[in-house]
DNA sequence: CTGAAAGCGCTAACAA
DNA sequence: TTGTTAGCGCTTTCAG
């Protein structure tokens, strides 16, 4: 693997020549730039970016932490950052914490020790692991979750009010007996997500004391076992608010296992924009959330936090958006 | 940020000692041991990975180049990978390529600047840009796809056979106009599935010349359009094999605004097991591919490979399998 | 405009 | 067992 004086020798200069001739910052003699550039080539060289990054001080890479690879909105997620990234000279490693403090934690630590730029992160709970960043020094920008006692920038999504809107909807379209299937106490859009509901069931003064809400992993079996438990309840839902898509499926499969018909029988609105919501019949109702705009704004805080760290903290919240379909429809 | 020789002045050590006793090399004396680590939480010291890196020669992260972060599939097989790296102490970063051979490019010539100790690649096409690597000798592993001219380890779908399978599920099924949606020319999956198709088809000796296929990116909205144009056929087709789970989307979406019924007007089977499929009316018909496992596979090779180059190439190849539904039924 | 030389933080011989 | 020392490959003063 060539190195740098490899290329210097064969080009017949010093290597700080080659250094200063490949990163094109102070001016070299064209011909010599040129005898470099050809001899890098000849040789295959490939500048050594642990070497680089150790000397400079700084990294052009950042770190991504999600809590699940799998579900669609963290992608989302991850693919606007990437864009913005890209176009700043900066590589995105994307880290799935799979819901975990624990591997949060470890990918945190990683963070530090490889030395990244920053830290997009999308966080599991009430850490405190981002300590670890904050004595480092290594700016963060926490995505679709707050970091608690931590003052760094923020890009969230009006979570509560959407979650309110959407419960208001069913409320007009004239189910009565609402509930909720949500995430994790602890998560903070679970715990939004949950209070917009009730926010809205209080402003009309319905069911306060008949609590049909129930909470599991942001996933489709626990979704579905809650589902069941609240449908098999002596006086059932006859409409849920849903607390991601992933759980939607499982309420979805809940329905379908107890013969219940999708609007007619139990009204289900949720949140997240899938793109198969309008295959099914009818058509799931969703609280569509700015995925990609999420990353998007969270990069360029980021970015703009690495050159100049003096800027004062932001918080950014994005709007969601209520898209009705035939799901919250009782008459078709 | 605390350095190597901050905790060593402070446990009142060389920073050898501090070096052997944080990472339990050779034995160092208890008390002295003791007071490293002391020094370090003090400190709050993390060690710089770069550095350390720089010096082995080595790193632990491995790079893991997908051509769409959307895809479930492709997530899948992250999960997999990072499953068995996780267990053996390395870190993933996660490069997305989004299906095109420059970026993918650009990542590889960043997997080799940042020294990653291995690449799982699922490549775009027929590169060549994976010279890169094994100039350098970076191990690779492709995955999905082989990776054309490069003796490397290859972890493959058996997809021709098992898009003969449900093509041949679709004649058993009775259907006999039987038409092919399927990825660029060029994409390995793409043509195989192809392949499989028409193998099938000959095998019967149907319809050989009346050429009912299509291709298109491997996204919903060209496999919208693709479906579309062949039902406007004149003599449209009766079924449809689709080769990944975004374009059974667009194809769906097709047979929706052409007032058609899945399975009784047209059968539809797509790769790709998706948590939806269940929930469209009649439930899809796939083709479960091992993701999760091609991802593992790959990983315990590529790690395998990494710790003893001079072993054998190899090529494993999974099996996929049919899961026959609803929507290749032609009568409920 | 170019080269010599120092040093980023760490680990691994080699000595003691 | 511990310390001294020499680099890993690069960038960047500082001289020339």
């Amino acid at each position: 693997m060539a190195t740098i004086s490899d290329v210097a020798a064969r080009a017949g200069v010093s290597t700080a020549t080659v250094s200063r001739a490949l990163n094109g910052k102070s001016t070299v003699d064209p011909e010599l730039a040129a005898r470099v550039q050809q001899a890098a080539t000849e040789l295959g060289y490939h500048p050594n970016g642990l070497a680089r990054s150790l000397r400079r001080q700084e990294t052009a890479v950042l770190a991504l932490i999600i809590s699940d690879v799998e579900n669609p909105f963290f992608t989302a997620i991850a693919r606007g950052v990437e864009d913005v990234a890209q176009t700043r000279g900066y590589s995105v490693v994307l880290c799935n914490s799979d819901e975990n403090a624990e591997k949060e934690g470890r990918y945190l630590d990683v963070a530090v020790q490889e030395r990244v730029a920053g830290v997009v992160l999308s966080p599991t709970g009430a850490e405190t692991k981002v300590e670890v960043l904050r004595q480092r020094g290594t700016p963060v920008v926490a995505v679709d979750r707050p970091l608690v006692g931590a003052e760094s920038d923020q890009v969230l999504v009006d979570t509560r009010l959407a979650a309110y809107e959407a419960t208001e909807h069913l409320l007009a379209a004239g189910y009565r007996r609402i509930g909720c299937v949500t995430g994790p106490a602890g998560v903070r859009t679970a715990d939004d997500r949950l209070a917009g509901y009730r926010d809205a069931l209080h402003a009309v003064g319905a069911e306060r004391d008949a609590e049909l809400v129930r909470r599991a992993e942001y996933r489709a079996t626990g979704a579905k076992q809650a589902a069941l438990e609240l449908l098999d309840e002596p006086e059932p839902p006859d409409a849920l608010l849903v607390a991601n898509s992933a759980m939607a499926i499982g309420v979805l499969e809940a329905l379908g296992s107890r013969n219940l018909r999708l609007g007619a029988d139990v009204g289900v609105v949720a949140f997240d924009d899938v793109p198969w919501a309008t295959l099914i019949n009818p058509p799931l109702t969703v609280v569509a959330q700015p995925a990609y705009e999420l990353g998007t704004v969270a990069a360029r805080l980021l970015l703009d936090r690495i050159s100049d760290n003096t800027r004062e903290v932001t918080t950014r919240t994005l709007g969601a958006r209520l898209i009705a379909r035939g799901s919250t429809q009782r008459t078709p």
